[in-house]
DNA sequence: GTCTATATCTGGATAGAC
DNA sequence: GTCTATCCAGATATAGAC
């Protein structure tokens, strides 16, 4: 269908990697970080970062310990703490990165008029992002509670961000006629544990050999049906 | 709606309480637990599930120390370590009691022909059991992959279990004509999820007055409408 | 910039008094 | 049956050599 946006082309797009997260973070703490080399603090808070979000979505943040990150990045303890000063300041880090990805969604889909499409590019730009980085958004979702009070306040803040996009979208629709009177909240509500369930449950989906695409078009496909106005 | 389940009807048909549950876990593990009396044993064991379900749903079981747990109990050290012989096992021993409920489930279900209408209760049966004992489900999700090996792959097998439930009502309704031809596994895990996303964001629901009754006649209608032959 | 060695503390677990 | 006191493994964090 000429609407559906291609996984491959998507990631073409956005370009996002974990360099690229490594990048912006360093940049960004610049005066926390005491290594002065762009390139060598970019390598290494590759590694630090693959390897903390490989331990953590394994058996959670407060159980991995520094010395099985320092094992597992390949760097000693005295190198971890040059690109942190503790665990908990890591935590943050990582945390601070996820939310801003974000932003990608909103840019993605402003300039849409048709509330059909932009419904429907929401939840492929939204599956498709957290098919990309998975690992950051299976750890900042679980471990949202481990978070500082700041932290954890965003990141509820940004659930309910991502939220009310399909809210807004769905009552654009109504507005225009596209879509028939619903709950709007729950709709919303459950789009986003369906958006969610991709990449909390990617075990599953793997084992079954689903695509993203699949089951973008099946989410897709589900929520329209539900929303159709009525024949009569 | 005369199918509609109450909720209050369910709670008190099921019974389900800290109490009975505390009570099967004494009677289960009668060799590892050195308390010898049901009475004294059970009331300790209450306030022990209590107190460690609301801390681990706080900040996660691997973050709750046994100091935390022993002064939220009311318990010393010395005590709790009369009721479990390691941290380790208390996690086995809530875990174990989490998987029993769910043949409350089966129980609800079977013996039901009508694929509609048993996929209606076993939407509903779903969602009051959780509302029911919130905490225990909430836990079991999150602390999935802290098990060791064999809790681990028991809590996977229940996942499974629950989802094949909803499939084959699906199946057994399209053998009837009562619905049409979709992606079964795909509807049946976005109703999976759909249901979770009940207990793991409580705290959203809760905040808009959602109630547990009209979150199940949402999710019903949703997958009715989803499920219905097209009209020709 | 990175490592090894070590200081310091937290938390799981237990012994023994009551 | 319950508590206090204590042991000790393992964790975070840092100092100082290279």
């Amino acid at each position: 269908m000429k609407d559906d946006l291609k996984f491959e082309a998507f990631k073409e797009v956005v370009s996002l990697s974990v360099e690229g997260l490594s990048r912006d973070l360093f940049l960004g703490n610049r005066e926390s970080i005491k290594i002065k080399k762009e390139g060598v603090a970019v390598k290494n808070l590759v590694k630090i970062l693959n390897a903390a979000l490989a331990l953590s979505n394994q058996k959670g943040f407060a159980a991995m310990s520094l010395r099985d990150l320092s094992r597992e990045a390949g760097l000693s303890m005295g190198a971890l703490y040059t690109y942190f000063t503790s665990k908990e300041e890591l935590l943050h880090m990582i945390q601070r990165q996820s939310a801003v990805v974000m932003q990608v969604l909103v840019d993605h889909i402003e300039g849409i008029d048709d509330p059909k499409f932009k419904l429907r590019r929401a939840i492929q730009a939204h599956l498709f992002l957290s098919e990309i980085l998975r690992e950051w958004f299976y750890f900042s979702y679980m471990e949202t509670k481990n978070l500082g009070r700041d932290d954890h306040r965003k990141a509820i803040e940004a659930e309910l961000f991502t939220e009310k996009l399909f809210i807004d979208i769905i009552h654009e629709g109504q507005k225009a006629g596209a879509f028939r009177e619903v709950d709007t909240d729950l709709l919303g509500a459950v789009i986003k544990a369906m958006l969610q369930d991709w990449y909390l449950k990617r075990w599953k989906y793997a084992g079954r050999k689903v695509s993203v695409e699949r089951y973008a078009a099946f989410v897709v496909e589900f929520v329209e049906m539900y929303l159709a106005p009525s024949q009569e």
